[in-house]
RNA sequence: GCUCGCUUAGCUCAGGCGGUAGAGCACUUCAUUGGUAAUGAAGAGGUCCCCGGUUCAACUCCGGGAGUGAGCACCA
């Protein structure tokens, strides 16, 4: 006799155990065509189980994102049945959801095609259009084993030996095609109409490199149509903003066969960079950081020392001269501990920030680099602070409020914080974990922002924060971190004079707000489209003659806005207005000064933005301050309170 | 590093069942001095990524390599 209790708080009464779905077209006909799943004392489930005992209901549709999930989760089920009628020797693997989408990992002999992924998706909407009900079976342990020995599926053995303690499984038959999962999953496939499949790749057995490649079909699918075209346009947009096909097109950088991973940074590419590192050594020139230089070639028995040639030995760059082997430095940590090094410490010394603009090179994968993202040469903003133990706490909250206002200065507003804790494998006694993990929870409950905890994540010698912000295609891009180490500082023999007069090993804080400047410009270009604010534009302006008369008094203009510290050009080509214009709007330089005969009688120029708006004629002056007004308020977003 | 794809003019890209290639833009020259997103004409421009092999003949087919793209794995 279960009483249903829905989400609104009224209560159906049952006689007999009774359908989610029954419940639905109880309480309206529309809602049961619309039924998904449903919800059932907080865990999902599918349509057609029973209710048996006094329960709390939700009913499921695609309006909730976990029916979106059920929709995708069957999308996956579907490409099996697809693959299986076009490809019978094929073995399913696993079709998990992931964000936007779903994907079914496939062992094959030969790797799908192009075509083989048109072909595959044609099924599936042959499929959908025959409207068949999935039917879900709650089936024994050894009934499952036979069945799918019967078939021959042994990567769905292969799970069912991992999890020894299921007794039964749930089964879903989609007409001949039988799929093993905990579920829900739809009970109709016309369901699944608004999908695409995305893209076809390789990807290992269990996510072990050591293990055999599966090929993984991947797929995305939405409740309507509007959505899925929504998503397929917002794919499409962040083609438009790659920042390798802007990058070339505004003349930034390029790569070239004989330095893969490493750019070549062009004038205005080197603008943009140098802006952002001046800004940076300001910033922590005023938060009391250090600034050094330490070398690029380092004999690797520092490395060896620091414990980081024993690690990645493979990732480091070397180089043989006078019978010696030096390391082209990875990272600029062990180098700042010598500097450290040098003179005695005392306690009153800490908390001592060192910094570095550094140049670091890693032999990183040949497959993992992506354009300035993931690069082999590469200069961090980088950081560490030597403190006490008892310093940690204020040392990560002073660090915060510097990366809170970094970040809104280049327009991100949206940043995701996550705290690491210790690992399996770590260094270090854990009453010292205890207190650095309570200094970093600390000083991120201080912030009063939300934070997510990623236990077993730290690194093998303290916890961290990862610093991550969401790009205005939201994004989430990981830039800054601060890391606590109680390792490096007592293996390369740092120590400071305590109070008492003992020697002490200071902990080390790893630390940098922008990661590395060449993927933090990546992830700029492709926020901003290239349409950088002012003051990070490489061009401000451009000064543009409509007629060779105005030749001169255009050269002038330029030189003193020059003059004046802005980054001017003029374009005094025998071209037409139109033209120039265009050009320089392409090149998303952010105003065009035009000059013709009427703005040199009236010591004027007429001032144009790359977004095409009349600003009307202004006088040096007015340039002046408006371009001053402009670069004052850095990439910060209207909304956003300037510091 | 692994799987699959790609590599043709400075850029974006066509092309050919094996007979040494083409467009648009950019570039150069000439004409044009035009008021807010493309003025017109002419010209120049190529080891068809590299190294081998097959063939009378290879940019095209085969093998190897490099770079690159999408994923996977990795990321101090």
């Amino acid at each position: 006799m279960p009483t249903i209790t829905l989400p609104d708080g009224s209560q159906k009464k049952y006689d007999a155990p009774v359908s989610v779905y029954q419940v639905a077209a109880d309480i309206g006909p529309g809602l049961a065509r619309a039924t998904i799943a449903g919800e059932l004392n907080g865990e999902l489930c599918d349509a057609s189980d029973l209710v048996k005992t006094d329960s709390g209901l939700r009913i499921i549709t695609s309006k909730d994102s976990e029916g979106v999930d059920v929709i995708r989760h069957s999308c996956a089920h579907l490409i099996g049945h697809a693959v299986k009628q076009l490809y019978p020797e094929a073995n399913m693997v696993i079709g998990p959801v992931i964000e936007n989408g779903f994907f079914y990992d496939i062992a094959v002999e030969k790797p799908f095609t192009e075509e083989d992924l048109n072909l595959i998706e044609e099924r599936m909407r042959l499929l959908i259009k025959q409207n068949y009900a999935v039917i879900k079976k709650m089936t024994p342990r050894d009934q499952v084993i036979a069945e799918f020995t019967k078939r021959g599926e042994e990567y769905k053995l292969k799970l069912i030996q991992d999890m020894p303690d299921e007794q039964s499984f749930g089964l879903y038959y989609h007409q001949e095609y039988l799929d093993m999962c905990r579920g829900p999953h739809v009970p109709n496939t016309s369901f699944l109409e608004h999908f695409k499949l995305t893209k076809v790749s390789g990807a290992y057995w269990r996510g072990d490199s050591n293990n055999e490649m599966l090929q993984r079909i991947y797929g995305t699918a939405w409740a309507s149509k509007k959505e899925l075209r929504n998503y397929l346009q917002l794919l499409e947009e962040a083609e438009k903003r790659d920042h390798r096909k802007i990058g070339k097109q505004l003349e930034l950088f390029h790569f070239q066969e004989e330095a893969p991973g490493m750019p070549f940074w062009h004038p205005k590419g080197w603008i943009l960079y140098q802006v952002i590192q001046d800004y940076i050594q300001q910033l922590q020139k005023k938060n009391n950081y250090k600034e050094i230089k330490t070398p690029q070639l380092v004999d690797y028995s520092l490395w060896e020392k620091s414990g980081h040639a024993s690690k990645f030995s493979d990732e480091m760059f070397s180089v043989e001269s006078e019978n010696r082997t030096y390391a082209i430095k990875p990272m600029n940590c062990p180098c700042h501990v010598q500097v450290y090094n040098q003179g005695l410490k005392s306690y009153r010394d800490l908390p001592l920030r060192i910094a570095e603009f550094g140049s670091c090179h890693r032999y990183e994968p040949s497959g993992s680099m992506h354009g300035l993202m993931r690069v082999r040469s590469f200069v961090q903003d980088d950081g560490h602070i030597f403190c006490t133990e008892d310093q940690i706490q204020s040392e990560v909250a002073d660090f915060m409020q510097l990366l809170f206002l970094v970040y809104r200065d280049f327009g991100f507003d949206d940043i995701i914080l996550r705290l690491s804790t210790r690992p399996e494998k770590r260094v270090g006694e854990d009453y010292l974990w205890d207190n650095a993990e309570l200094a970093l929870e600390h000083a991120l409950n201080a912030t009063g922002l939300e934070w997510q905890l990623q236990p077993g994540e730290g690194a093998f010698y303290g916890p961290k924060i990862e610093y991550s912000l969401k790009d205005c295609m939201g994004r989430v891009q990981q830039c800054g971190t601060i890391q606590v180490d109680f390792f490096l500082p007592e293996r390369l023999g740092a120590e400071y004079v305590a109070e008492d007069g003992t020697r002490k090993t200071p902990v080390m804080l790893h630390r940098a707000i922008l990661g590395s400047f060449e993927r933090f410009i990546g992830i700029l270009i492709e926020h901003y489209e290239g349409k950088f604010p002012v003051w990070l534009a490489p061009e401000q302006a451009v000064v543009l003659n409509i007629t060779d008369r105005q030749s001169e008094y255009c050269r002038k203009f330029e030189d003193s806005l020059k003059n004046k510290g802005f980054r001017v050009a003029s374009d005094l080509r025998n071209e037409k207005i139109g033209f120039k214009i265009r050009e320089h709007t392409i090149k998303k330089v952010p105003f065009l000064l035009v000059v013709g005969d009427k703005e040199v009688e009236t010591g004027t120029v007429a001032v144009r933005t790359r977004g095409g708006d009349d600003l009307g004629k202004m006088s040096l002056d007015d340039v002046c301050s408006h371009l001053r007004r402009e670069v004052a308020k850095y990439g910060r977003r209207e909304a956003s309170q300037a510091p």
